[in-house]
DNA sequence: CCGGGCATCGGTAGCAGCACCCATTTGTGC
DNA sequence: GCACAAATGGGTGCTGCTACCGATGCCCGG
């Protein structure tokens, strides 16, 4: 049935990462690098204009994260697949990055085979997680089965939760939170029980590497 | 003259980027990898075991940093070269990357061509530095030429310091950090109070966000 | 040999962070 | 209107962080 080749654009801020991406995945017959992007801005644009049949996107990327990238795909290509390639096991951009539409989540610890497993499961439309990733999923579903609405029950902050977080990760007190938003320091230390509950994490140094990671501030 | 070819040691906690270096570096007639390693002490290891010409170390590894890998390696084997990749453009990493004995720093967002011109350049015995490497250079060495003693002015930390920061920033409380150092709790805040002085912070808060820019920790 | 930097350990005290309890007001969707 | 989530404010108490005081042993360079 000869399946013709996948199309695939590249995403990720390190050259040397995605060159030698590149070579693992233009050494397959049926997948071909077309398409690279060194941030999460450039990433949207070629899969607009090129003809793009798979994403790879890197989580960590300067001004747009792949996480963000991925909605704005969704968004404006919604025919395009998209993997994401992430150095962190971590829960939060899991569930993140499947909700913003990848269907395949790989870890850059992984094997060469995943990725490439990664890549055909997504084209045959099956979803593809590293093993850790699908215990997540599993308990995650124990934990809340209900929500009849669909989603994750779990945690996306609020507006106001990612004011705080925020604050907090640029080294602000709960009294000099309070000043800033004009609230009471107990209204920021509820805020910021409700966002570690949120995020299963137990004091501002998470927060604080949450934050970065999220982009919400710099290093 | 027909050199040999140049056994190479790659140290990358990331064995998909691990294995796109490989392939960079095998597709050249005159390296070849002979040893791989997912963290400093690994690749100590591995270069005392293995005969390696040059090792091509990831500073951001789990456990002990390129860097603390390089000093034991300098000890230990000090005829091996080394490589030093890293994500970030850093100036307190390039210097300490430098003085822990490694001949190149190279970063990842390079190009393929840099990392192979490093490696050729590391086994003629010369450095091999990214442009702004060499103005990053240049300037320190305008700043403050003489201080014969001493270093920089401003605050470079000592190496348990540096351990001690780089715990801070993964999250452990001081009591944890005394549990892995097997030191007091009250050495730990000795530490922690000396590093804050140092570099003119006011909690773990800073400290973090200092780690992260520093490249001593992920986010 | 001696000064100085480094690493180690101790006490006391205050304030901040964090957990767990409570409540009211507001807005949004059904 | 009613249910629910978000945002607001409060009390209590423990633990941990941080500041400031003290000290000893080690090693290295002058």
């Amino acid at each position: 049935m000869n399946a013709p080749i996948t199309r695939i654009l590249l995403a990720d801020d390190h050259a040397l990462v995605r060159n030698g991406l590149r070579l693992i995945l233009d050494a397959e017959p049926d997948l071909a690098v077309v398409a690279e992007a060194s941030d999460g801005a450039e990433a949207i644009g070629a899969a607009e204009s090129e003809r793009i049949d798979l994403a790879i996107l890197d989580i960590a990327m300067p001004r747009m994260t792949g996480i963000q990238a991925a909605r704005e795909i969704t968004r404006r290509a919604a025919d395009v697949r998209m993997i994401m390639l992430s150095m962190y096991d971590n829960e939060q951009y899991l569930f993140e990055a499947l909700k913003a539409g990848a269907s395949g989540y790989v870890l850059k610890s992984a094997a060469d085979k995943d990725l490439l497993e990664a890549c055909r499961a997504a084209m045959r439309d099956e979803p593809f997680l590293y093993p850790g990733a699908v215990t997540l999923l599993i308990q995650q579903h124990i934990q809340n089965e209900p929500s009849p609405g669909g989603g994750f029950p779990q945690a996306l902050l609020t507006a106001r939760e990612e004011e705080v977080v925020k604050l907090i990760a640029e080294g602000y007190s709960a009294r000099g939170i309070a000043e800033t938003l004009v609230i009471s320091v107990r209204t920021v230390d509820r805020h910021r029980a409700n966002i570690m509950q949120k995020l299963g994490m137990r004091d501002r140094i998470e927060l604080t590497r949450f934050a970065i990671r999220a982009g919400l501030v710099e290093p």
